[in-house]
DNA sequence: TTTTTTTTATTGATCAGTCAATCAGCAAAA
DNA sequence: TTTTGCTGATTGACTGATCAATAAAAAAAA
C-alpha cells in the first residue's frame, strides 16, 4: 500500500480534516487523533507529516486564508471599475463561500489563536492588511487618500463585525443583505465625502 | 480562620481571577487550579463554590457582561437627546473600561464560547438585543421604524467590528477614533436617510 | 451558662481519564 | 539497501472532579 508522493494528499486530508473537525467541535478543542481519523489515518501519521498540533492549525490557517485570497482576486479579475470592484471586494468577504459553517468557526477560532500565537497573528495581520489596501485602492479612485484610508478602516469594520454576528447567529438579515449593509455604508460614505467637499468649495 | 459568609467573598474572588487569568492566557486553557491560586484558594475549594469549571466561566461573563450594562445605563443618564445617547451607547460600548486587556481577551473568549455553550449563547444574545433595542429606540426620534432598524443593525456590526480589530491589535487608530467611526456613520446614514425622504416627497 | 449538634469553610490526596508526542519496527517502492 | 510511508503501543504530563478529614463558627439543647 505504501505508495511514494503521498505526502501532499496525506497533507491536505489533514488540513481539511482539521477545519472540518474544528467546524464541529466550533473550538480549538479537537484532538489529533480526531483529526488524523476523519483525514482516514492513524495519530502517529498525522505526527509524522506535522511535527505539532499548532503546526497543523498554521496551515489549516493559512488554506483558508489562501481560499479567501483566491476569491478575492477572482471576483476582482472579473470587475471592472472602481464601484463594480469595491463590491466584489465585499463580496468576497461576506459570500457564501465564507459562511460555510466551518470556514465560520474556523475564523473564529483562529481570531482567538491570534492573540497567542505569533505566526497565527502573522497571517491574520496579512488578511487585514490584503483587505485594507484592496480597499483603499479601489476608493482613492473616487475620492482622496485621507478619506479613503478612514472609508476603508470604517469598512473593514464593518464587514469584520458583520461577519461575526453571522458567525454567532446574532443576525435577523440573511447573508445576502450583509453585503448591503457594507455597499450602503460606501455608497453614503463617500456621497457625504462629496458633500462635505462641495461645503469647503 | 473560617468566618461565615465567606461564600459571595470567595466566589467574587474567583470570577475576577477568572476574567484575569482568561486575559492573561488569552484563552479559555486555563486550568481551574491557575484560577484558585490567583484568587488564594486551593482547586477544591473553587470546586466548592462552583460545581464545574464552565459554571465558573458563565459566571465570569454574566459579570463582564453585568459590568457593561451599567456602563451603558450610566451613560444614557447622564445624556439627554437622541444624539447624545446614541454618543452616550457608542462610548459605552467601545470606551476605554471595555477596551481594558483582559476584559478584552475575555469577551473574544466568550464569543467562540458561545458557539457551544448555550448559556454563553443566551447571555451574549442578551448583550446583542440589549445593544440593538437601546439604539433602535433612540434612532426611532430621528427617522421611521425600519430605516432605524437598518442603521441600528448597521452601527452595532460596525462596534463589533471596531472592537474586535482592536482586541487583536490590527487597528492602526487608537481606541479614541473608534467612537468617531460610528458616530460618523449614524450621522451620515441619518443624514442620506433625510436626503431619500426629500427625495421621495 | 455550658455542652452538644449542625452547618460552613477548607484542604491534601487522589482518581480516572485525556492527550500530544515518541519510538521501535514493519512494509513496500526505488 | 536506502528511502518513504505507516502503525500500535507507550510515555509522561496534565486536568477536572471527588472525597475523606479537619477546624471553626453558629444554633440548639441541657
Amino acid at each position: 500500500m505504501p505508495k511514494v508522493g503521498q505526502e501532499p494528499i496525506r497533507k491536505a486530508a489533514l488540513v481539511s480534516a482539521t477545519i472540518h473537525e474544528i467546524g464541529k467541535a466550533r473550538s480549538l478543542d479537537v484532538t489529533v487523533g480526531q483529526i488524523a481519523r476523519t483525514a482516514g489515518m492513524s495519530t502517529a501519521l498525522a505526527h509524522y507529516y506535522f511535527d505539532s498540533k499548532s503546526a497543523l492549525f498554521i496551515a489549516a490557517m493559512r488554506h483558508v486564508l489562501g481560499e479567501f485570497g483566491r476569491t478575492v482576486r477572482l471576483g476582482l479579475r472579473r470587475a471592472s471599475g472602481p464601484d463594480e470592484r469595491l463590491r466584489a471586494i465585499v463580496e468576497a468577504s461576506l459570500g457564501s463561500d465564507q459562511f460555510e459553517e466551518h470556514v465560520v468557526a474556523a475564523w473564529l477560532v483562529f481570531y482567538v489563536e491570534a492573540q497567542r500565537a505569533p505566526e497565527a497573528a502573522r497571517l491574520l495581520r496579512i488578511y487585514t492588511h490584503r483587505l485594507h489596501s484592496n480597499l483603499v485602492h479601489e476608493l482613492l479612485q473616487l475620492t482622496g487618500r485621507a478619506r479613503a484610508r478612514e472609508i476603508a478602516q470604517g469598512a473593514a469594520a464593518m464587514i469584520d463585525g458583520l461577519y461575526i454576528r453571522h458567525a454567532l447567529g446574532n443576525d435577523t438579515w440573511g447573508g445576502q443583505n450583509a453585503v448591503r449593509f457594507v455597499t450602503d455604508y460606501l455608497e453614503v460614505m463617500l456621497a457625504a465625502g462629496d458633500a462635505v467637499r462641495r461645503r469647503a468649495e
